[in-house]
DNA sequence: TATTATTTTTAGATTAGTCTAAAAATAATT
DNA sequence: AATTATTTTTAGACTAATCTAAAAATAATA
């Protein structure tokens, strides 16, 4: 496989993110939000990127994944995810501060090395956030998981994501004894403010706000 | 501390290399040898890396690296020597295959990140190779070494190290069961080429050419 | 010391990635 | 449908890193 830059890894990623959850083309502007960069700058990459076949791109209507481009989005993404597990669970980093370092990390090239390094972790399905991580193929394990805001009084479940991944919001689910797996039930449902009072497994009962229940992914017991 | 181009960090530990092995000013010449490129192109960056403080640079003299230039580089080694540690006895990977990875890995930008990684291996002196791993201040853990070739008959030591790193090298090692720690003992010695009849600890008894015991390093018992 | 050879630097061009400002295309609104 | 607003592209310029070819400085040799 040939090798890309770092910039084009980068940009690719950002097409596949914003893809995957609008699941239409995504536009010029939108990867310029995501790359924090200018609109014109996204136009040239995009031509080049077209240019290797990574791309589908006709002016003003916007841009596709192809194959190719969809594999190594997905091998950056692979590489990201493993990348995080190591740092969190054999570094013993917290699941705040991995995001920056595994940043550089995907953009390492050697097939073998993320082989030997999903081998080594014991070929996680999740990371830290509970994001899947794609195999070899490039296969997503799915899951059947909600919004924590969509549970109603009594349901329970088990965290098992986050859609947030700022460390503020991390930090904060620290704070109140939050964890991936941790287990809950509703308590009680404020149609005031749309906030939870919610039983956590181990450290008690807390009220929970709109903004962090829709931030959370549970499974559903 | 400010952050550097992979290029330019390259240049950097190409100029520690050079004025480590000759003691003196490194020539822009042998600087375009060893980081493959043009004597042009090496002017061009001794002038930007002079403006950013990394090296002295006088036109036509040469270049040396200073306080700054040098601690940079030696986190650099150390970096480079401490993936080739976590290659090697975390993921497996033998000691002819870890340099393309650690040569991409020590540019990962994180302070942490290296001294977790440290810590995780059990804070090792020495690389793969027998080469000394700078502790986190720049400081070399130094070992009376010897080139196997200067050995006499029936002076005994163990191998800590190697001169050449070129896989061939490396393989033909591991094909004659010699490994870092290897005893051995020198049981005759030819005039007429300089070869070793040598008696290893495990695997009985070699012949070395001389070209192989230039390369390995051991210590006099 | 004069001449030749080697090394190093300068000059000018090229590529990747970026920028701002202006032009062109598309979408939204009256 | 015409006008306005938004999005996207083009044009032109900049920086980092590279190249080749030529000029200048240093070193080696007759």
């Amino acid at each position: 496989m040939e090798n890309f830059s770092q910039t084009e890894e980068n940009y690719l990623k950002a097409i596949f993110k914003l893809s995957e959850k609008e699941d239409k083309p995504a536009s010029t502007n939108a990867i310029a939000g995501e790359m924090s960069t200018s609109a014109a700058s996204v136009t040239d990459m995009l031509r080049r990127l077209a240019e290797k076949g990574l791309i589908h791109y006709e002016k003003y209507k916007g841009v596709a994944l192809t194959e190719k481009g969809n594999k190594l989005a997905t091998g950056l993404i692979r590489k990201h995810r493993l990348w995080e597990v190591f740092l969190l669970e054999k570094l013993r980093f917290s699941w705040d501060e991995v995001h920056e370092m595994a940043e550089q990390l995907e953009h390492i090239q050697s097939p073998e090395l993320v082989e030997r390094l999903d081998d080594y972790l014991g070929r996680p399905k999740f990371d830290p956030h509970g994001d899947p991580i794609p195999d070899a193929k490039g296969n997503f394990t799915f899951r059947k998981q909600v919004f924590l805001s969509s549970l109603l009084p009594n349901e329970a479940g088990a965290v098992v994501g986050v859609n947030d991944h700022s460390p503020a919001f991390l930090q904060y689910l620290d704070r109140i004894g939050l964890k991936l797996g941790t287990q809950l039930r509703i308590a009680e449902r404020f149609d005031y403010d749309e906030s939870l009072r919610v039983l956590l497994e181990d450290s008690g009962e807390q009220i929970l706000s709109k903004k962090v229940s829709q931030n959370l992914f549970v499974q559903k017991f």
